[in-house]
DNA sequence: TTAGGGTTAG
């Protein structure tokens, strides 16, 4: 674009078409803000926009959010007496539904003289975008022809609103369904959480490309099968016939996250490399997160300083990732850097610099920060964010505070916030306080035992055992058993489970071996374990 | 030269 912009601006007296011709360009490379900028521009040195000018003026601001801009220039398609052109007036539908103002997208779709079938389809993907399935359909069967976009734009119409028996419906009375009719209803059923129904219909499909293979493996991930992403990931490049793309790796790479697959994650890290991705900002930020779930915060970062490129999601990654691996200092570093770059951070990146000043036992920089989140930020604070104070607070020994500032949020405090006091009660023995936490989980997660098992262990530390006998009880009567939490971890190419006292691994008699071995090491260094906590089965 | 449809990350 640089080198077109130097020519452009060299030309001696542009005419409207070498005007159109520079703004495609940056349209096309998604300088939205530029096409909206030059038409000023244009209009200041008297040359008159046509009928190819309006809409990529206008999807412009549409792409910009620039409704006032796009209700302006549409006076401007009026003064023009271009109202009547099929594109330009098609364009006006889009911009007003994308700004909700279908009324307006209405007004004009009944004003055309001749509506063809890309008008009919902008109008009722105009009702679809604003809620109203029932008047897109209406406008559905009444329109003269359809094509296979306006059905699929129906089926999704239906999808969106969560209908999967209708989208079913119209998609089975299609007269033609092309590779996107099949995809739509499949991710139909992916983000509907159905996964059966999604590979049953993966496997009906007659042709398959990169988007169907995207759509099975993110219904999978989008409903917690991360092994299932791995499998499927596993058959598509041995299928062989479709490459995976950006969106497919960055899917497979969070399945990685999840489970701990460390290895398959750097063989994508690589691979990703090979088939062209190494500069895209979606798979650097995935490889980031994978990374430091991974536990592996050196590859993180050399991943984050190796983007030329980088977006909030990249710096809110790499803070998050230090923040929780233990290097909330870094964090922090990283979060002035980030402010010095000209990113602007939002709530996900004070998480983790809240988080970091907590595991640092920084209380008035933590609550400093929180005070420039929605003062300086404008952020409005979310629970989790009241939460992250509740956990500095409560961490730090300082119970009053954290009770205090529960009191004083504006919403209802839910678990995780009496989950941390509750936690912070048993570092600080606070048995009142820890009651009245519990009282309020068991009416907030009545079924979750963990927060049984927390209070009994606080009444274990203090040797009450006779209020531990009592709340085994009452944790049996509410039928409430603990699911027990387990680790994963990576071994020759698989992803293995593993629970507390788990015997199930073909190699368990080797594996508590060392364990014992790991043991008497630890305790030859002076550590003592706290059995405890074993005895209390937490 | 021009208008309508799909997936991904914290």
């Amino acid at each position: 674009m640089a080198h077109a912009r130097h020519l452009f601006d060299h030309f001696p007296d542009p005419k409207v078409e070498l005007w159109n011709a520079i703004s495609r360009g940056y349209f096309h490379n998604a300088f939205y803000r530029e096409v909206v900028f030059l038409f000023g521009k244009m209009k200041s040195m008297d040359v008159r926009p046509n009928c190819f000018t309006f809409p990529l003026v206008l999807k412009s601001c549409a792409k910009i959010g620039a409704f006032v801009e796009g209700e302006e220039i549409h006076c401007e398609v009026i003064k023009g007496g271009l109202e009547g052109n099929q594109f330009v007036a098609t364009t006006l539908i889009d911009v007003y539904s994308g700004g909700r103002a279908i009324g307006s997208a209405y007004k004009l779709f009944v004003g055309m003289l001749e509506r063809n079938i890309v008008a009919w389809t902008s109008m009722i993907s105009g009702y679809i975008l604003c809620n109203r399935v029932a008047l897109a359909r209406r406008l559905f069967d009444l329109a003269p022809e359809r094509d296979v976009v306006l059905w699929n734009i129906m089926v999704s119409g239906y999808i969106e609103i969560g209908d999967m028996k209708a989208a079913r419906k119209l998609f089975d009375t299609m007269p033609y369904r092309d590779t996107m009719s099949w995809n739509t209803m499949l991710n139909g059923y992916a983000n509907n959480g159905d996964v059966e129904a999604c590979e049953q219909l993966f496997e009906e499909m007659p042709e398959r490309n990169v988007f169907s293979w995207n759509g099975l493996i993110g219904g999978y991930a989008h409903n917690g099968c991360f092994f299932e992403v791995l499998r499927c990931f596993k058959r598509m490049l041995i299928d062989g016939l479709v490459v995976p793309n950006d969106a497919t790796l960055v899917t497979v790479l969070s399945a990685c996250a999840r489970l701990g697959a460390l290895d398959l994650g750097k063989w994508v890290h690589v691979y990703a490399a090979t088939i062209g991705f190494k500069g895209s900002i979606y798979v650097g930020n995935a490889l980031i997160d994978m990374y430091s779930k991974c536990g592996l915060i050196e590859n993180a970062m050399e991943v984050f300083e190796s983007m030329d490129l980088k977006d909030l999601i990249t710096w809110n990654s790499m803070i998050c990732g230090l923040a929780t691996h233990g290097c909330g200092a870094d964090a922090l570093t990283l979060f002035h850097q980030m402010k010095i770059n000209g990113e602007k951070p939002d709530g996900i990146t004070f998480i983790g610099v809240l988080c970091s000043c907590t595991h640092l036992g920084l209380v008035e920089e933590g609550t400093s920060y929180f005070n420039s989140m929605v003062n300086e930020y404008s952020i409005a604070p979310q629970i989790e964010h009241y939460g992250c104070m509740v956990d500095l607070f409560g961490r730090a020994g300082l119970l009053d505070r954290a009770i205090e500032f529960v009191k004083r949020m504006p919403m209802e405090a839910d678990a995780v916030i009496w989950a941390a006091l509750l936690g912070a009660c048993r570092i600080y023995k606070n048995i009142d306080l820890a009651e009245l936490a519990l009282q309020k989980l068991i009416v907030l997660e009545p079924k979750n035992p963990a927060n049984y098992v927390l209070l009994s262990n606080i009444y274990g530390d203090l040797g009450r055992w006779k209020d531990v006998a009592r709340l085994k009880i009452l944790m049996r009567d509410t039928g409430s058993k603990k699911l027990p939490g387990c680790s994963l971890i990576e071994v020759n190419d698989s992803v293995v489970e593993f629970y507390s006292l788990d015997e199930r691994h073909s190699q368990s008699k080797e594996i508590y071996g060392v364990l014992k071995g790991l043991m008497k090491l630890l305790r030859s260094f002076g550590y003592e374990p706290n059995m405890m906590e074993l005895l209390q089965g937490s």
